[in-house]
RNA sequence: GCCAGAGUGGCGGAACUGGCAGACGCACGGGUUUCAAAAACCCGCGGGCCGCAAGGCCCAUGGGGGUUCAAGUCCCCCCUCUGGCACCA
């Protein structure tokens, strides 16, 4: 035989990609109503890195994508499938990402649909913008001001209060304040959970939604409390899943940072909670500890006076700052009731648990039991008295049942992220003022626009300085950046909204009544809103320029200026000083050294400066600008001293979980503690902490400041939305998923989404690997293979041996292109396809790809062959086929590409097969594979098409159906089983009726033999499977 | 610690609602071809036992119990690993 032909890959991409029908991509068409489209699949944006990268999880989410869209295709669909790049995501930054997606979607023969999206274009980012005001507007987005720890010299940043000294290089700690935008959901929890179950979603995805948002059914209950001496009653909601334990509630803890703590804090006890304090954050104190406040509350069961305490043990999900502490039914509260000699009482009675001889309880117990000690409840169990409690307490007024999540807020923009900047502006006058709609975007600067740089946008003082919107006063523009997720949660519609590149009405930048000053006329970018090169004009502004404090600080263990984040503000502005009259810090230099950190910790996005006072100040205060920096007009104004330390000599507690303040305060942040009412979401953040059980009319109000503009409203969207198949990254944790699925209720709600649910069906398509597996694990082999193939194991020929160290030189370095220049992008595709289970990981090399080479060449071959002598086709031909079709198909709407990519080779086995005779496979048969494998290697299959002189489009030619008569052929075999074991086969009629197959069964010889003269007791017959013979148990004599 | 998921040949991995375990690929062994090698092609390939052979038997889906005519699949206990949560989103 001649040297067997190989599929000649490179002439023939090259033939396709030069044609001129070749073009993969396609546009929405301009008339929705005529069109095909009718199938979304959706690939998870991405971070498309350039450079080599030992990475191709994007790709094999493209390549997934585009093959089922491919299926589609030839389902008379024209499937959309839009391809974003997420460039704000932490990714190299180097060059043009959306280039590259380009060439790599073109190496790889992967369709789009319409451009290719990049979120950091200004006129994607312009509407991740607009969202986020919708969101602001609407009461969900707040402000909020967080301490943070950060080590002094390498600038890692901790929890506040969690640490005494850097626990990666041991440098001191101190405080720092940051600011971050949070997204309250806990309006849209219980829905959150409830859809899961609608929608298709992998049972991992399902659960790991609802452990996210960790829904927590419990009861609130409100103490009055007051200060030790004083008659007049605050209010304080705790939240506890056990309210039936309430008769032994014998103190309350609360964070030692929780707002409440104010209100009753007595005077006799400031200097102890303020010493408590200062030795929790120095790590001095244990976990379990706490501090008295003087102040009590008061049991609304039995109405006794209990002590209130701070302790950081208040802090323990799902309690969100306070808990009433039931100690013997607590092992940590047990053990700090005894430390501090307060009270136990047993409430939940069992003769199981240890008492003492006075029938004390000697330990906590933490079982079942009847209630005790607990008045007119006593001897109930525990289930039934936690109803009746409620309702004793619910007449009372002081109780409902109430649902908590552990993720109640999501983080939708921090300082010192790169990504689109939050638009709003901070004025001294009118406060947080939103950026009008038809300014927007707002660009980022320009040395900014390319990449992240240190500092962030608040290293930018052009970019800082605005004029307020509301009263035209100068002010700071907001400094935060917004998180790539936001720009990618609503990246689904973007795709299906062609025009939202250009001009939107209501979005012009250039309007009329545009109040823009002097910050305007400087940024060049902002010109030239749309599709926008920013032309970079070369880092105008090095870091180094700025901020002196930056230099100083380093290594220094002095502090340095006190709150050097305000050196962004121009200095006539000086919006959010602090009353000079604060009491400077005198207290606690430690805790002014903020300052910013020189190199970015590893795992920090990179952190600024700015960052402001809480609370627009009074307009009187002015904090003196000693202008260190006097570089152009804009100098720096000197911090405000005593930012935290004035905030809590106020009494501007931090409401949050000792670490937060919130400007405008999110709910459950109010000094009541939320109660997440389940069915309205949105209640109106604005007014601070005020009660809103007026929900209507905040949600009426809300709605009057949303935008009226429906920039999301093309024709597409509701005809393509929800998402049939959104293919997600493997890196994608659940939050994220939940973070998408939030927001697309979110724009439901407000009109701009027709759906609440973003996508029908969700597949995970994991990560994977270029190059040999990692290394060769060691403690694997030794034990077993230790005699025989191990040894033999070449390690020298070309990458083979798995296990068998490097592979030889010159053959691993790889890349897409490189691999694709040489096996093909077809091998390079079945490659990801084949590599394993779309969730799980999987690893290309040069190996695979040689093996997904060698399958496209027997192709090849088989073709060939046929084309030249195929004339008929057999039955037996036939049934293969229809069963491969069947496969194939299945296989790949179930999401499952592997096992479709097998179906195809065991066919293409099946004519390799000796029986098979080169002429059985006529001209349909070709056809049929042909279509099949279309999808999963384009290139071959259109050169075979091509080769086989059909002229109709091959990408549209109609998807072969499987005839079930085929699938299942007429006559099928049936195992037979004897006392469940295998011991026979037959051929019999596939649909024979079960008493005929029992009888045949029972007719076999080598039936007959196995049960001899034993009773046949029970014969089990699964019509079309198998046949299985029971005999009763042998006559019992050598029993 | 809490919650969830997964453990199948030497490897990646198949197996629809319980119904012939190991599809497909790799690796490995033998053979054909070749001066030789590569490539290609053919045969074999979970383990053990009986048999000259055809063939047959037994054991095998992390371990141990159970339900069932029948268990990788369902139930209980244990072991191991992974992921999520708990200190960050």
């Amino acid at each position: 035989m001649d040297p067997q032909p190989t599929y000649p890959f490179a002439e023939v991409e090259a033939r396709w990609r030069r044609s001129p029908s070749a073009r993969p991509d396609r546009d929405l068409p301009a008339d929705a109503s005529k069109a095909a489209v009718k199938h979304y699949i959706y690939p998870w944006p991405a971070p498309f890195s350039v450079g080599g990268r030992a990475d191709l999880s994007i790709e094999r989410r493209w390549v997934l994508a585009d093959t089922l869209a491919r299926l589609q295709g030839h389902r008379a669909q024209a499937p959309v499938v839009p391809i974003v790049v997420d460039g704000f995501a932490p990714a190299p930054p180097g060059g043009r990402p959306a280039d590259r997606a380009r060439e790599c979607l073109e190496t790889l023969e992967i369709r789009r649909t319409g451009e290719v999206v990049d979120t950091t274009a200004p006129a994607f980012y312009r509407f991740t913008q607009w969202i986020f005001l919708e969101l602001h507007l609407k009461g969900l987005a707040a402000r909020i001001l967080k301490r943070v720890d950060a080590c002094t010299r390498c600038g890692r940043k901790y929890r506040f209060g969690s640490l005494a000294s850097c626990r990666a290089c041991q440098g001191e700690i101190s405080e720092r304040r940051e600011s971050e935008w949070w997204i309250d959901i806990s309006g849209y929890g219980e829905r959150l959970v409830q859809d899961l179950e609608g929608g298709q979603w992998p049972r991992e995805e399902m659960l790991g939604q609802k452990d996210v948002l960790g829904r927590v059914r419990g009861s609130e209950v409100s103490f009055q409390v007051s200060r030790l001496f004083e008659d007049e009653y605050a209010e304080l909601v705790v939240f506890t899943t056990h309210v039936e334990r309430i008769f032994g509630v014998t103190f309350i803890l609360v964070d030692p940072y929780h707002p409440i703590v104010e209100a009753v804090l007595d005077p006799a006890y400031e200097d102890d909670v303020a010493r408590y304090r200062e030795r929790l954050r120095k790590g001095a104190e244990p976990r379990i500890s706490a501090a008295r406040t003087g102040g009590f509350a008061l049991n609304p069961a039995n109405l006794r006076r209990i002590p209130i305490l701070v302790s950081p043990l208040a802090s323990v999900p799902p309690s969100d700052g306070a808990v009433m502490a039931v100690p013997a039914h607590d092992p940590e509260l047990w053990e700090l009731a005894k430390r501090l000699k307060l009270p136990i009482r047993e409430v939940i009675h069992n003769d199981k648990a240890k008492f003492d001889s006075q029938s004390r309880l000697e330990e906590p117990w933490l079982g079942d039991g009847v209630l005790t000690n607990s008045g007119s409840f006593t001897s109930l169990p525990v289930r039934v008295g936690r109803d009746r409690v409620i309702g004793l307490l619910n007449r009372k007024g002081c109780c409902q049942r109430a649902t908590r999540f552990r993720r109640s807020r999501l983080l939708a923009a921090a300082q010192g992220v790169w990504g689109p900047p939050v638009p709003v502006v901070h004025c001294k006058r009118c406060g947080i003022v939103p950026v009008p709609e038809h300014e927007l975007p707002v660009e980022l600067p320009p040395e900014l626009a390319a990449g992240p740089v240190e500092g962030g946008l608040a290293a930018s003082k052009r970019f800082v300085r605005a004029s307020c919107p509301a009263c035209g006063e100068a002010a700071a523009r907001d400094a935060d950046g917004i998180l790539p997720w936001l720009g990618t949660a609503w990246a689904y519609l973007r795709a299906l909204l062609p025009g939202l590149d250009g001009p939107v009405e209501g979005f012009q930048g250039q309007a009329p009544g545009e109040v823009r000053p002097e910050a305007t006329s400087s940024d060049a970018t902002r010109e030239a809103p749309a599709p926008a090169t920013p032309a970079v004009p070369a880092r105008e502004a090095p870091p180094e320029e700025r901020a002196p404090e930056a230099a100083q600080a380093p290594d220094s263990s002095v502090p340095s200026s006190p709150a050097p984040h305000l050196d962004v503000l121009p200095e006539d502005i000086d919006i959010f000083a602090v009353p000079s009259a604060a009491p400077a810090a005198a207290g606690d230099p430690a805790q002014e050294s903020a300052q910013e950190s020189a190199e970015e910790p590893a795992e920090e996005p990179a952190e600024g400066p700015g960052g402001e006072e809480e609370r627009p100040a009074e307009p009187d205060a002015a904090a003196g600008g000693s202008g260190e920096e006097g570089e152009g007009p804009v100098a720096p104004p000197e911090a405000a001293p005593g930012g935290e330390a004035a905030a809590v000599a106020r009494g501007a507690i931090e409401p949050d979980l000792a670490s937060t303040t919130v400007e405008e305060a999110l709910p459950q942040q109010s000094p009541r503690g939320t109660p997440a009412k389940e069915p309205g979401p949105a209640k109106g953040l604005e007014g601070g902490g005020e009660e809103a059980d007026d929900e209507d009319d905040g949600e009426e109000e809300a709605a009057d400041r949303l935008s009226s503009l429906r920039p999301f409203s093309g024709p597409f969207v509701p005809a393509l939305l929800p998402v049939d198949t959104a293919i997600g990254a493997g890196s994608l944790r659940p939050g994220d998923i939940l973070a998408v699925r939030f927001l697309a209720r979110f724009l439901q709600e407000t009109g701009h989404s027709p759906v609440a649910e973003p996508f029908r069906r969700y597949l995970r398509a994991g990560a994977v690997q270029v190059g040999p597996p990692p290394a060769v694990p060691p403690p694997k082999s030794p034990a077993k293979g230790a005699a025989g193939p191990a040894e033999k194991a070449r390690p020298g020929d070309g990458g083979r041996g798995p296990p068998g160290g490097a592979p030889a030189a010159g053959e691993e370095p790889r890349s897409l292109s490189e691999l694709a220049g040489r096996f093909g992008a077809d091998a390079v595709r079945l490659c990801l396809l084949f590599g394993g289970p779309p969730p799980r990981p999987i690893a290309v090399d040069v190996h695979r790809a040689r093996c997904m080479q060698r399958f496209l060449d027997r192709i090849w071959r088989q073709m060939l062959l046929r084309r030249e002598r195929g004339r008929y086709v057999s039955r037996r031909m036939l049934v293969e086929k229809h069963q491969m079709i069947h496969r194939v198909t299945e296989r790949l709407q179930a999401g499952k590409p592997h096992t479709a990519v097998a179906a195809l080779m065991r066919f293409v086995r099946f004519l390799e097969d000796r029986e098979t005779a080169p002429e059985d496979m006529d001209r349909f048969a070709m056809r049929t594979f042909i279509i099949l494998l279309s999808p999963f290697a384009p290139f071959l299959a259109r050169e075979l098409w091509a080769a086989m002189g059909e002229t109709d489009d091959l990408a549209t030619a109609p998807w072969p159906v499987a005839s079930d008569e085929l699938v299942h052929p007429p006559e099928r075999e049936f195992p037979i089983f004897v006392d469940g074991r295998l011991r026979d086969r037959m051929q019999q009629p596939a649909s024979l009726e079960p008493e005929k197959l029992e009888s045949r069964a029972l007719q076999r010889d080598r039936i007959r033999e196995l049960v001899g003269s034993r009773r046949v007791e029970r014969v089990v017959v699964v019509p079309q499977r198998l046949v299985s013979i029971v005999l009763a148990t042998e006559p019992p004599r050598q029993g």
